[in-house]
DNA sequence: ACCGGACATCGACACCTGTCAATATCGACA
DNA sequence: TGTCGATATTGACAGGTGTCGATGTCCGGT
């Protein structure tokens, strides 16, 4: 339906293609779709809980926890946890994967990067140290 | 307040500061305060009316807009309008110059670019090309 | 087959947010 | 000084969102 590109992420899951790929917002003025697309994922990255299970998730051993890791450091009770990992797997940002009683969840750092450029300044001009 | 050491960016502003320099979330687990303060600035930016603002001020000629500029090419009203350019200005995203009865609107690549290093991946490992 | 534990879903609640019409503010110009 | 026009602010409303307790589902072990 949108005119976005997608990268190689699979987009077989609902939810899935967050993002354009190569289409920095900086060079062209987004259609509503696109804003829309983008805004959805960005929505989903606009929470603190959020945001640090995604960092949780990543700097686990392994690159990959389950809920029971991430409900204490997190201070929130287990259905808010699982609540937002839905949100996290629905965007597209991290992949659930069942074994046994268990439910990994693992980071898509492809997509991450793609927002990443989607944001970011398509070549120098950074002007201020970007690192 | 925050443990982030902000990037060189002036923020003498309140509300500046969006995200720290260096830090990419992928490496290890945000703190609580670091998180909030990454979502304040993730929660401007997911908006579909807001991402089309910055795309359309930065696709602007001389990379800067008025308001007048904007309101027909979204389709909102001109509050409207003015409430999510003022909130793109309080997350440190868009600076704003009053020059007469105009108010004219300008990207801060360096904030763009801060928020894209803080979700990058800091290597390589994308597996997909990011482009 | 039963039980226990890990996780997901549901229902409800308080809070936040995007939108607009109406109004206020403020600078330019006659 | 008074008017006009560009922008900001206010007030109000509908809809969305984060959180939790309670409950459901499903797998592994006894």
């Amino acid at each position: 339906m949108v005119t976005l590109t997608s990268t190689t992420l699979d987009d077989t899951r609902p939810g899935a293609d967050p993002v354009a790929c190569c289409a920095p917002l900086v060079r062209a003025p987004l259609t509503a779709e696109a804003a829309t697309t983008l805004a959805r994922t960005m929505k989903a990255l606009a929470d603190p809980a959020r945001l640090r299970l995604l960092s949780l998730v990543a700097a686990h051993e392994g690159g990959e926890a389950c809920v029971c890791d991430l409900t204490e450091p997190l201070g929130l009770s287990q259905p808010t946890v699982s609540h937002h990992l839905k949100v996290l797997v629905d965007a597209g940002l991290l992949t659930r994967e069942k074994r046994g009683v268990w439910a990994y969840y693992t980071l898509v750092t492809e997509a991450m990067n793609a927002v990443a450029a989607v944001l970011a300044a398509p070549s120098g001009r950074t002007s201020a140290s970007t690192c």
